[in-house]
DNA sequence: GATGAAATCATAAATCG
DNA sequence: CGATTTATGATTTCATC
């Protein structure tokens, strides 16, 4: 797990707001040179902290105003890799979470209008052996905005997992929904300044 | 709905790959001049195709290595607006969808470790109404990153569309987390309304 | 109404201390 | 890490179709 200190995760927060930002705008905000900025970004980068930056888009101003999330089930133990390839035949689905116990997987879907949607279900459920679909319309969206991206804080405790370095991700593909700015990310029991990283800030 | 022509959708694929690509390169790439990209951009921004741009984090490697979503349900009718700050009363909700239908609602999570999740679900269960909650512990994530935005595909036939072949491709932030930033300061342009605008492909 | 070209200003990238 | 220099890109203006 990377070792980063406030600054890091400062500059985090801010590129995650606006990930067009400009070197020199960060620079004056943590305190830094833009020079020691680019630095710090193009390390996170190279971590592999920062996959990458995107656009977000509102997809109902492009004609797809339907969003649903439709659970999968499969016959027998279908590995992951084929429930990626048959949930994948639809362009429409945007995002598959393979879960464990049941429903084996949870499908993000996009589409224009219902009787789209109906037809993309219909997609799924003949491709593979997909032996039951619920789906769930989306009627609101709220993401997470004025946070900085989670500060690791000490660990709870010894017990579940430790690695599972992979690259997991929450995500809600951008949708002009709602955001409030609200909660705070701040972890309740969070405390400890868990930078392991000697950064002096200046 | 917003009515672009086919650079239009290629610049929003470049943005969704990646939201730092430089005018120049993306005016190469669609074979305009820089000038003329830098307006197309600053009027998907205006229109509000595009909502911000925004960094995608690997939250395993900050720390918090597990993902899950998890079903709320609410006793009676609980507004959408309770529902949403129930859920957000957890700093490690990262975004809620309020659905249609059995669950009252959907929440990402990100959390450290099991237990860390436990206590998650537990304060969201004694938040506000919530009279149940069913967890998916999501063990793969796969988001569509090839893809361009859909373009709306001419709705085909009658009632909706029929072949929804066209050149669709939702795309997903390769990865990341949930998304939703806003304001980008770069890019500012934004003026007046312009309106619709029919536009010669070029 | 939308574009391209050029001038000006801002930012990024590379180098050096 | 900061400062300076140099290269690149962003913006605005203006003339053209």
């Amino acid at each position: 797990m990377a070792d980063l200190d406030d600054i890091d995760h400062a500059l985090l927060r801010l590129l995650r707001q606006d990930a067009r930002r400009t070197f020199s705008e960060m620079a004056e905000k943590v305190g830094l040179s833009v020079a020691a900025v680019k630095r710090r970004v193009d390390r996170l980068r190279e971590l592999g902290v920062i996959t990458g930056f995107t656009a977000q888009i509102d997809y109902a101003k492009l004609g797809w105003g339907i969003e649903a999330f439709t659970e999968l089930r499969y016959s027998g133990s279908a590995p992951v890799s084929e429930i990626i390839r048959t949930a994948t035949v639809a362009p429409e689905v945007q995002a598959i979470y393979t879960t464990a116990g049941d429903p084996d997987a949870l499908v993000s879907i996009r589409a224009r209008d219902m009787r789209h949607l109906q037809q993309v279900i219909d997609t799924l459920r003949r491709a593979g052996n997909v032996t039951g679909t619920k789906t769930l319309m989306v009627m609101d969206v709220w993401t997470r905005s004025d946070v900085d991206p989670m500060t690791p804080t000490r660990p709870s405790a010894p017990s579940g997992q430790s690695g599972q370095s992979g690259s997991p991700g929450p995500s809600g593909p951008t949708r002009g929904g709602p955001t409030r700015g609200s909660g705070t990310n701040r972890l309740p029991g969070a405390s400890g300044p868990s930078s392991t990283r000697p950064r002096p800030a200046s």
